[in-house]
DNA sequence: GCCGCACGCTCTGTTTTTAGAAGCGACATG
DNA sequence: CATGTCGCTTCTAAAAACAGAGCGTGCGGC
């Protein structure tokens, strides 16, 4: 990531912090929150974990995210390797989404970073913006 | 995070990812991602857990963010408890930001997912957004 | 056959968030 | 005095997310 310093993309910009700076985080910090700071990515990896679901059955169990929304973070997921769209030629025709192990893989660390927030986060949602993930 | 349901806030929207779908993901999970899915949150913390840094170091620290998004940051940051502002009066006067310990407990799981990334994520940017940390 | 429904998305316009740059007052230095 | 840094604030433009309508397909009921 270092070399996407002198790039300064508004994309990677994060994935630059680490840049030279001293104080600069992690690199590989930085591209996680790549997928894990565009809202919704952690919920609707979250969701997944227990088994694989449609799109329809995602739209519902995410409350709150917008079928457009859904459809593109679904596709990104997928292109990253974290989950996998499979499609059964039926009858009927089925389309369900699920976690691949590299996407599995993160489901401990959700699970700790849930603890931490029920230990550490304010019960009032002091928070001004829209989370990624509500 | 039961109660969100109703409202369909878009901001707390992710916080109700919960609601009473079986496959919904955790509450303090959403609540969790109610921060760090907001880009350059996660970068930030991290940023500062080898120390206190001031405004200016942050902001050079932090490359790519912008100055309007930093300020907004570190309010939010430090009106949740996870960073605090510390004036010093001088001479000469110098502000810096700080880890709580509520935002320190959050380390090791960043350290964590620094870790996943390395090993899970694909070397190329495939993600089309931006990554709220690049 | 028609109709209604669910599915898996796509499309478009609107709103919100982030980016980017300029700006301000305070302070320090030459 | 001029210049630079600091710690922000303010404003505008661009990007992301929201919100709702829509489409084609498949299926079951009548």
């Amino acid at each position: 990531m270092e070399e996407a310093k002198g790039a300064r993309s508004a994309r990677s910009g994060g994935a630059s912090a680490e840049s030279h700076h001293p104080a600069a985080c992690d690199g590989a910090l930085a591209k996680a929150f790549t997928f894990l700071g565009k809202r919704w990515n952690g919920v609707i990896l979250a969701t997944l974990q227990h088994g694989p679901l449609g799109y329809a059955e995602l739209r519902r169990a995410v409350e709150g995210i917008s079928d457009s929304v859904l459809s593109e973070r679904l596709s990104e997921l997928s292109a990253a390797g974290l989950t996998l769209r499979e499609v059964k030629t039926g009858p009927p025709i089925t389309v369900r989404y699920r976690l691949t192990p590299d996407g599995t893989a993160l489901m401990p660390i959700l699970g700790e970073l849930a603890g931490w927030a029920s230990r550490h986060l304010p019960d009032t949602p002091t928070v001004s913006r829209r989370g990624s993930h509500g």
